[in-house]
Order: C-alpha cells, then structure tokens, then sequence
DNA sequence: AAAATAAAAACGAACGTTCGTTCTTATATT
DNA sequence: AATATAAGAACGAACGTTCGTTTTTATTTT
C-alpha cells in the first residue's frame, strides 16, 4: 500500500494545465499568454482549469516552483566529485553546464519571471534558492591551501557567473543568425577559470 | 540655419512618449503596459499618441534603438586605453561597468525584447549589437604574446561574460532581501580574470 | 455484485473590464 | 488660412473569471 502509481484524473489534467501554461509562458511571457491557450493546449475546456487552480497567477507560481531547474543543478554541484580543487571545478563545471543544457526552457522562464513580476511578491526563483545554493560556498572553502587566498565568496561568485554566461552566451549563440560568434568549448573556460584562481602551479 | 535647436512641439511629445514607454516597459514589461498608461505617464490623452506612432509595436521599436546600452558602452570598449593587456583589461572592465551601471535599466530592457518578442522580426538588440561588438575582438588579438594562446573569441567572449556577470550579479542583489550574497569588487573579478588568461609572469 | 449517492471534473456561455485602435471634433502652432 | 496636434468618445476583440449545468469518477449502501 504505498504510494500510488496511478495518478488520478485530476492530478492528471493539472499536470497538463502546468505543462502547457510552462511552454507558453516560456514561449511568449506570462501577460501574452491567455487562459485560453492554456485550456487548448492542455486539452481542456477553460472553465475547467478553474477546478484545479484560483487563478492565473497561481499556476505561474506553481510552475516556477516545479520548474526550477535547481532542482538538478544543486545536487549535482553538491555532489561533484574531486580530491583536488582543480578536478572539483573541472567536475562541477561540466556536470552543471550539462545539467542546464537539458533545461534550454530554463534562462526564458526566469526572465519571464524577472520582467514580468519583479517587485510583486510572488515566489522569486533567485530569492528562494539563494539559502539552498549558499551552503554550496564551503566547496570552496575547504580547498583553500591550493589558491590564491581569494576570497571564497567570490570564488563562487565567479565560479557561478563565468559558467552561466558560458551556457547564456552558448543559449544565445544558438538563436543567432550565422554563427556570427563561433562556438566555444567549456574546456577553455575551466581553462581560463582554474588559472585565475589556483596558486601558481602544473596543471593537468 | 543649422540643426534646431528648439525642437517643435511634436518632437517634445514624441519623446515624452517614449520616456514614458521606456519606463513603462521596464517596470512592467511589454503586454503588462497599457497605451492608456503610456499616454498618462506621458501627460497626453490616449488617441493622441497615434498621430506620433502607428502602433504600440513602433513604439518599442523606438525604444529598444534609442535606448540601447551599446551607444555607450561600444564606444567605452573601442577606446580604453591601454599599452599592456593587463592596463587595457582593468580600464576596460572599469569602464564597462561604469557604464553599465549608469544603466539599470538596460537588462530590463533586453530582456523584455528576448522574452516578448524572441522569434517576431523586430529589430533585435543583440543581433543588431553584434556586428558592432565584434570588431572589438582586434583588442584582444594584438597582444597575444603577453597570453597564454587562447583563441582570441574564447578571451573576448569569456571577457564579456565575466564582467557582465558581475554587473548581472550586482544589479540582482540589490533587489535581494538582506545581504544573503555579500557584495564583491570588480577588483577581485579582473584579477581572476588576468591571472586566467595572461602568460605566467608578474602581475601589477 | 448492483444500485444509489456523493464528489470531482469538464463544459461552454456569459460577465464586466480592459485592450489597441479609429474616428470625429476641437485647439494650438506656424 | 492651413496644418499639425490634442482630445476623448466609440469600436470590436480579447481578457480573466464566474456561473449553472452535465458528465465522469469514486464511494457507500443494499
């Protein structure tokens, strides 16, 4: 008697009312998006989302929630493996990057989320998972022996915004006309990384 | 009889128009703002906006050319001085995010256009920006001795995604709860970024 | 197992409101 | 006097939400 494999109708059909209101929202933003073309797309009569959610605003929220892509990234940062703090950042940095690549949904739905409810208090991506990437700080921390006495904040920091404007940029590369910008490889940017912060020393 | 120096009355209003959308936008996003707002904040009646702009489109339109970052910023980058790669990289970046910050409302801006209008053919702030910010590449391929031989897009491109993660960084924490994140220095950034990409050798 | 009852879900018309745009009329500007 | 601009009422379409009703699913009673 655990718990069911079968999920009910209802809990069905709200999984496709969030499925759907997650694909137009990220196709077209929230206020573009009608409650009609969530009931069409999820196979459903309009009046018939009301049963399973108040309101317009409501689903976004839940969307959010169970579309953070948080969801994958931190554990997997988490859990990277590494004796050295060079093979934890070539680890991370791969399994993050490959992590969000499976998510290219994810940068539009929190610029979605930034553009159009920034200021009203709705459950905010950042804001609410600040307090679960924080602790991921002491990553590097405990390798502070091998560097260049950086701060570990910024370490993170760093760490953390050359690996998203890496797979931003590479988002971006992808809708571009021609390949204006040649592609490149996260070798180089683990590369480029790992020599601004390690002590001078061999690197593999 | 040069360029005038009053503008008419029209072009007064037109540009109030435009202020006022541009704010609007920002605040709001696209299909949150509403002509009647616009033509409130600009301090006219509603239909006569038309006789300046044809639609709410045309209007955006406008707005994303004329507020566009890359007036200063390109610019900013084109001139920094600099004998060493090291010298041209700390005047760059400082520049950079100076003028960024002058700015605020330039991620708003860019990415309600990469929301709202992504696939519709506007004019496209980064497609349009590219072929401006490309030729900046020559900076970092005239002082590839000093490097350590990485393909001078790869520098450029992890350059620009550095330091416009830090001034992305810096503007989201503002609008954080308390100081979860501490706030860095752009010191801190171009020093990793430097010890990153130049030749082993002595460092200012 | 069958029948009766309750609960959940789907429907689609209709509500009042707001949207972008147009139109007509009045007022400044030149 | 001619032109450009402002005003604001009017338009139909579309918006999010509510409504009463019907249909489907689940639970209880025989």
């Amino acid at each position: 008697m655990t718990k069911p494999e079968t999920f009910s109708k209802g809990e069905r059909t709200r999984q496709a009312v969030m499925e759907a209101a997650h694909q137009l929202f990220v196709d077209q933003g929230y206020a573009a998006t009608s409650m009609r073309q969530i009931a069409d797309k999820a196979g459903l009569a309009l009046g018939g989302i009301y049963n399973h959610f108040p309101t317009k605003e409501s689903i976004f929220s839940e969307v959010i929630v169970a579309y953070h892509p948080f969801h994958q990234v931190v554990p997997v940062l988490k859990a990277a493996p590494g004796d050295t703090f060079e093979a934890f950042v070539r680890n991370a940095a791969k399994s993050m990057i490959a992590e969000l690549g499976r998510r290219p949904d994810f940068i539009k739905l929190m610029f979605v989320e930034l553009v159009e409810f920034e200021g009203k208090n709705m459950p905010n991506m950042l804001q609410t998972i600040f307090p679960q990437v924080l602790p991921l700080v002491v990553r590097f921390t405990d390798k502070q022996d091998e560097l260049r006495g950086i701060q570990p904040f910024v370490l993170f920091r760093s760490f953390l915004g050359l690996f998203f404007s890496y797979y931003m940029t590479e988002f971006l590369l992808v809708n571009m006309p021609a390949n204006l910008f040649p592609k490149g490889s996260l070798d180089d940017f683990v590369d480029i990384y790992l020599h601004g912060v390690l002590a001078q020393k061999e690197l593999i």
